[in-house]
Formats: structure tokens, C-alpha cells, sequence
DNA sequence: TTGAAAGCGCTAACAC
DNA sequence: GTGTTAGCGCTTTCAA
């Protein structure tokens, strides 16, 4: 049926190897014999069979994206600087969704990519000890995004950084009661961290995080507007909310509009993440460079998989502060 | 190295091809023999090898989406549905990220995907004949998302009544003056439609739809936003606007706000999309169930690829208005 | 119900 | 520089 290297080395009177070789620009091919091969597997259109390719060599020229979600900003996003590089590198990309991994049930990936792929990059699932250790016992090279392990290469940001820079934005504003939109209760270390940073921001200016001023937001749209929501019906309510991801701060910013507060003039809010459509919102936020970290990580996996590299780099992106609207002075809040 | 077929049939005392039934849930398998041979596997933990599958079965259990985008809202929430559908079916999902068509160089695709996958979806190319004809030679069960092909299965909108909804909305709130903010100038049959619709609903009111009043977004963000600046910019701007797409519609909110003009209150907007975030915009939109759209042109797939469903259904899933602040009735606008 | 054996189409030693 | 050949690990007739 279908065209194999024997009938490219019949027509161009040479052997399958030889075919093999000139096909794939390995080296001691006479110039001339190359570019015949060539023509002839135009001529005859001729695509190796991966199939056969893989099973005899190994490789498979595929890597595999663990991801919790596809279809939220941050994540399509990685992907989608991901996609670029492997696709530069003619490897073909692989996406395991596998769901929050706080309700789902677990990985289904770790036998499934056995043979399947040659590297795997894993997305900001929390650390989650026995799963990412089974992940990393297939022994494929691996690359995080979001998450550090030992000895294996990651690319995050500095999220106490982010958080604390966040906050301190917050304080600098004249802000004492500060609220802070957390994600789950059983905290990833990212959101640990990002937590940590709020708190040693307001301790270093003498403030104390109350935890009156805690709720958490899921990191969904819906769980931030929930979770204002309740900080705006306590019996104090905080003048400055730092939500932990831009998705939250949205929602929260809805729940202010339901409740006819402005944000900024009369609530301020920041947060993380650097959405697209942050700047829509006019939400002041700590951007960090997602397409790029999906980039570096996929960069730092090629080359551990042509074994060019085999340090386990932790990479830290910088982030940066970008203000808006929903941080106005407190000065002027009063004029509102 | 690693354990193969034959490790398992000599540790269960049967020949390889037993264990490839018995694992496999072929028939004609006794039902201890098929018991033994699985705790064997079990116990060696044991995984088959896919190059060697697919090669000696010419199946890949694979299916390529190609699609221009990974990190658009429509997109990534197509992708997503996809991924749920194949997932139960443990069926990979191999993603190719071909960029605009309009400015890309073409699909990387077409000969890429023979041999490595076993069906392909192809997600909103506009209709570029050539292209999709390559696609299509390979021969592999394919299915569309937002574009109709003879012969081919596909799921789509109606995305002439959505721009016929959407518009008429408009006029039922007494607008005349309806602007439209489209596509690219040359537009892909999905374009064409909507803005069929448009004018359709324009004409059945007795109403003009002047060139004057178009303008392009290409589909993003800042371009709605462009699109929008420059309808204003118009001695004699429209009073309401259709836009295609939310993320047009955002942008073009973004440049009423910045024009100090109050979308509904003053200028009405309606578009198509239903956007994760166009409720947090208070944007009134035809939605279109995204997800949904995947999970069938998914379905679809699967049940071609299995030889089960030979028929081309062209399925049209229903769009919803859904009306919010950004259209609020002309006479209530007087009063802002 | 089970086994033997012939490939699937390619790659990689090794020999020339 | 090129050819020969032995697999890669599985699936699938065909016989038994």
C-alpha cells in the first residue's frame, strides 16, 4: 500500500541503510548519493514510518505536557510557549490534562508514558510527593514549571517575591487592613510561598495578617468573587485586598461592582499573574512571563533529552509590578 | 532493559501471542489463562510497547488537533472538551499549533500526520481549499470544528443567525446607527456569515449598513480596541456595535472607557462568544457552547475511527443571547 | 483455546 | 561510502 524505505532504495539503486542515512543527514553519505535519495523519496512522496522509526531506534520524538487544565489563562498560555519550541525542534507534543489535582484522582499518565515519549514537561501540579516521584521513576527527562524538586531542572518565579511585592505595593498606598484572597486551604508550596510573602510584608511594616482577612478563592474567577464577598461581610472589612492570581482578583473586582464599590477609589486590590486581560480590567498586577516560562522549560528539556545538559537548573523568571487603577492612592479615596 | 511480551509469556507459561489476547480482552481466551497472565503483567509491571504496537498493528491510538491557537479562550476551551472525550476513550492527544492562518506559511501538518495518527480534527481554518484538499488526501478520518467541508463530519454555530441575533438585539433597542466590528478584511466563511447576519437583520429593519461603519479587529483584543477608536473617531459615530468575538468586544470597551464613554449607557455593544470572562464585563453575547463543540466533533471522531458512523453529519449547536449592561435600551440612555 | 511464525518498516552494528 | 543483516516488540494469520 503505502510507499517504505525499500521502494525509495529500489528506485534509487542503493540499499535501505544508505536511504536511512541520506534521509536523515547522517554523516559518510556521498554528496551526490544524498541528494539522489532525496529526489527519488520526493518523487515517490515518502514519509518514514514513525511506527518503525521508533521501534527501532528508540526515540519517539514526542514529549509529553502534564497540565492540570487546558482552558485557563496561565496554562493555555504555557503551553502555547511550549508548542512554539518543540515545534522549531520538529518534536511532536503530547497534553495530558489531568484535572485539579485536588478532586482528581490521580495521574493517569505515569505508565502510559513508558515508551511513549522522550522527555515530560509537569505544570505546576502542588507537590504532590508520590505522584511526582512515580513521575520521576520512569527515569524520562523532566522539566517543571511552577514546582522546584531536586535534581530536577524547574523555571518558576519568586513567588514570597511576588507576593510581597504585591503586598508592599498595597502598604506603600497608605493600606493597613489588607485582606488577602488565598487559593485552597492545603496550600501548594507556590501559594505557600506567595502567602509568605503577604505576611512578611505586613509584619515588616508593622501590620499584623489577621486571619479574619483570609478567604479562599480557588484560584477561579467564581471562588474570587466568593471569597470578597465574604472579606466585605465582615464586620471590618479590609480597605486593600492582595488576591493570589489575576482569575481571583477579577472575580473580586465583580463582587466590589455588585456591591457598587469601586475598585481602586474605594477597595483597592492587586495581584499575580499578568492576565491578557488585566490591563482590560485596569487591575494592577505582578506579571510574570508565562509563555517564556513555558519556553525555558522546554528549552532546558530538549537539551537534557540530546544530553547537551544535564544540570538540573532552577531558574527563577523575574516578575514585574505593573499599576493600575485598582490601586489608588488612599489619599484619594476620600475625593470618591 | 525493560520487560517485554515475551518476559510475561514465559513467566505465565503461554506464547506471546496468548498474552497479547488475553491482555488485550480479545476473545477466545480462557478465562484462568487470561487471570494469569494479567497478574503476571501486573507483578513485572509490565507496559506494552507502543512503537511495536503500532507497528505491527498499524493503529497509533493517537489523534492530532490542529489548530492556529492553544492560548485563545476559544480554543483552549475546545481543546479542552476534546481532551476530556479522548481521555475516556485513552486515546493521546497530539497537539499542532499552526498560528494565523492569514500569516502563517501553511500547515506543518499534512504529511507529518501519516503514520502518527489514526484521526485528525481540525479547528476553525478558515476554508483555504488547498490546504484543507492536502489534509484530506491523506485519507485519515478527520472532523471539523467551525468549518463546513463536503464529506467531511463537522460541528459549527450557525453563525448567521448568531450575527442576525446579535444585531437584531441592537435594533430592538431602537439603534440605528449599528456599527460592526468584524474580522480581517478578507473573511473566512465563519466571518462571511456572521456579518451575513448583520446585514440581514440591518436590511429586514429598513436600515443601511454603510461601509462607514465597519471596522476590522482581527479577532483580538487590541485590534477591537483599534477598531472601536476608530469608529468614534467618525464624524458621525454608530450608537451601538456588533463585534464577533468577545475579545473584540473587550477591546472595544477598553477604548469606550478610555473615550470617558459608558458602554450601554452611552454606546451599546453586542457580540459572539459567551467568554469565561464577558459576564465579569457585563457583556452581552450570543454564546456559542465551546466545549461542548469539541467534545462532539471528539465523539464524532472516535466513532469514525472505529468504523462505527460513516456518515458526514454536519451538526449545528445552538447559540444563546445573553443579554447584560453593555445593551441597555436607548431611552434609559438620556437619562446617563 | 492456544502456539508457531511471519512480518510490520525501520535503525544500527559491522563488514566490506 | 555503502551494503548486509539482525533485531526493535508486538500483532496476526494459520494450524493445531
Amino acid at each position: 500500500m503505502s510507499i517504505t524505505i525499500r521502494d525509495v532504495a529500489q528506485a534509487a539503486g542503493v540499499s535501505t541503510a544508505t536511504v536511512s542515512r541520506a534521509l536523515r543527514g547522517l554523516p559518510h553519505v556521498d554528496p551526490e548519493t544524498r541528494e539522489r535519495v532525496r529526489r527519488v523519496a520526493a518523487e515517490l512522496d515518502y514519509v518514514v514510518s514513525p511506527s518503525a522509526s521508533r521501534l527501532a531506534s528508540g526515540r519517539t520524538g514526542t514529549v509529553a505536557v502534564i497540565t492540570p487544565f487546558i482552558d485557563r489563562w496561565f496554562f493555555s498560555t504555557v503551553l502555547s510557549g511550549i508548542s512554539d519550541v518543540l515545534q522549531e525542534s520538529d518534536v511532536d507534543l503530547l497534553v495530558y490534562e489531568v484535572g485539579d489535582p485536588a478532586t482528581s484522582p490521580g495521574l493517569p499518565a505515569e505508565r502510559r508514558l513508558r515508551g511513549r515519549v522522550d522527555g515530560v514537561i509537569v505544570v505546576t501540579l502542588p507537590t504532590d510527593a508520590p505522584r511526582i516521584a512515580d513521575m520521576l521513576e520512569i527515569g524520562l527527562p523532566t522539566s517543571f514549571i511552577g514546582v522546584r524538586w531536586p535534581g530536577v531542572p524547574s523555571v518558576c518565579i519568586d513567588d514570597a517575591a511576588a507576593g510581597r511585592m504585591a503586598t508592599q505595593h498595597l502598604i506603600n498606598l497608605g493600606h493597613e487592613r489588607i485582606g488577602i484572597i488565598s487559593g485552597r486551604p492545603q496550600a501548594s508550596t507556590s501559594q505557600a510561598s506567595r502567602a509568605l510573602g503577604y505576611v512578611t510584608a505586613m509584619k515588616g511594616a508593622g501590620l499584623t495578617p489577621e486571619s479574619s482577612l483570609e478567604a479562599h478563592g480557588y484560584f477561579t474567577v467564581a471562588g474570587g468573587e466568593a471569597a470578597m464577598t465574604s472579606l466585605l461581610s465582615q464586620p471590618n472589612p479590609p480597605t486593600a485586598v492582595f488576591a493570589m492570581s489575576d482569575d481571583m482578583a477579577f472575580g473580586a473586582i465583580r463582587a466590589l461592582q455588585r456591591h457598587g464599590i469601586r475598585p481602586g477609589g474605594d477597595i483597592a486590590i492587586a495581584s499575580i499573574d499578568g492576565h491578557e486581560l488585566s490591563e482590560l480590567l485596569d487591575l494592577t498586577t505582578v506579571g510574570q512571563p508565562v509563555e517564556q516560562m513555558g519556553r525555558i522549560a522546554a528549552e532546558a528539556l530538549l537539551a537534557r533529552m540530546l544530553g547537551q545538559d544535564d544540570s538540573a537548573d532552577e531558574i527563577t523568571v523575574p516578575t514585574t509590578l505593573v499599576v493600575r487603577g485598582s490601586t489608588v492612592p488612599v489619599e484619594r479615596t476620600s475625593a470618591g
